[in-house]
DNA sequence: AAAATATGTCAATGGTACTGACGTATTTTG
DNA sequence: CAAAATACGTCAGTACCATTGACATATTTT
C-alpha cells in the first residue's frame, strides 16, 4: 500500500552537515573526469580507449613485465586485457618477447612508437598537474602525494613504491641503445 | 619493409626524468580506482553501476534540479541518462515532479530511499578521506582541495562553488518536514 | 608421469556511453 | 494566433570496457 502511492520527495539538499565530506568527494569526481579528458581525446584519434592508455602506460613504466604482472597492477582479468593488448601489439606499440628464464612467460616491451604514445598521453596530464601546482608553496606537493597515496588500499601501496622514480643508480634493464 | 620486421623493444623505463610528473599521474589512477571501489561494491548489490551513483548523488545534492541541469553537471547525453534515471525512478529512489513555473520541466527529487542510498554510497568514501587526513596538519585539507579544484577545467569551477556547502542560512527549497 | 603455471582464446553477458532521428507537450516569439 | 524554440522522452544502432566460465597449449615443477 505504501509502495503504491508516489513516495514523498525530499526537498532539502544533502550537505556537509550530514557528516559526509561531500566537498572532497565531489572534487575527486570533477578533478578525475577532467584529468582524464585530455588523453581521452588523443586516444579517440587512434580508436583506442582508456584500457589502451593504462596498458601502454605501465608497459612503458615497467618494460619487460609479464602478462601476469600487468594483470596484477591493473587488477583486471586476463580476458579483459587480451583484446586490448592484442590491438597494441598489432599496431606496433608493444612487442612480446619470450621470457628468457621461463619460456611460458611473455615479457612486454614498448616500441619507439609505444613510447611516443605513452609520452603523448602523459604530457597533457603532467601539464595539468604542473598548472595546478603553480601557486603551491613548498610542501604542498608532498601533502598532495601523501593524501592521494593514503586513499589507496594499504596492501597496494608497496606496488606504487616499487615503480621507478628516476634513473639514478637503478638499472631496470640493460640499456641497449634505444634511440 | 621496416614495418615488416619486429620493432625493436625499448628496455629502459619511462621515469620522472623524462619531464613527466608520473608520480602524481599514477597516484591519481590508483587513488581514484580504490576511492570508487567501496560504492561500486554496494551498487553491485542493487544491480546498479556508477552512472546510478552519480545521478542519485547529485539529485540529493541539488533537489529539484531539472533533467537539463543534471545533464549539464554530469556532461553526458540525454540518451545516456534516460535508461539509468528511469531505473532509479522505477525503484523508488527518485521522483519526478512537473515544474511549477515551466510545466515542460521535470524536477528531480530524492525519496527517503534515494537519500538513504546516497548516504550509504558516500559514507565509505567520506571515511576513506577522513582516514587519509588522519595525520594531516592544519592547512593540508585546504591544500588538497585547492589542488583538486585546480585540476578541474576553469570554466566548470563555478559549478562546484554553487553546490551547497552546508545549511547555514541558505534555503534551497521549502522544508516540508521530511521524516 | 602428474600437477601446477603462464598464457591465449572462445562464447556469452552487462554497464556505460555515443550519434542520429523522431515525437510530444509546452512556452516563447514574431 | 501561428511559427519557432525548448524540455523531455524514446527508438535504433554502435562501441568500449569489463565480467564469468570453460577449454587448449606450452612449459616448468613436483
Amino acid at each position: 500500500m505504501a509502495d503504491v502511492a508516489a513516495a514523498k520527495p525530499i526537498r532539502t539538499a544533502l550537505t556537509n552537515d550530514d557528516g559526509i565530506d561531500l566537498t572532497i568527494i565531489e572534487l575527486m569526481f570533477f578533478a578525475y573526469r577532467d584529468f582524464t579528458s585530455d588523453p581521452d581525446k588523443i586516444l579517440a584519434e587512434y580508436g583506442f580507449g582508456r584500457a589502451h592508455h593504462r596498458i601502454v602506460h605501465f608497459v612503458n613504466r615497467m618494460p619487460g613485465l609479464t602478462v601476469a604482472e600487468l594483470l596484477d597492477v591493473l587488477k583486471i582479468t586476463k580476458q579483459s586485457l587480451a583484446r586490448v593488448l592484442k590491438q597494441l601489439i598489432d599496431t606496433g606499440h608493444i612487442v612480446q618477447i619470450q621470457g628468457p628464464r621461463d619460456r611460458r612467460q611473455r615479457e612486454l616491451y614498448p616500441t619507439a612508437k609505444g613510447r611516443a604514445l605513452a609520452l603523448a598521453l602523459a604530457r597533457p596530464q603532467s601539464r595539468r598537474i604542473q598548472d595546478a601546482l603553480l601557486e603551491a608553496v613548498p610542501g604542498d606537493r608532498a601533502t598532495v602525494e601523501r593524501f592521494l597515496k593514503a586513499l589507496v588500499n594499504p596492501e597496494l601501496r608497496p606496488q606504487i613504491d616499487n615503480l621507478p622514480a628516476d634513473r639514478a643508480g637503478k638499472i631496470v634493464g640493460r640499456d641497449n641503445g634505444d634511440e
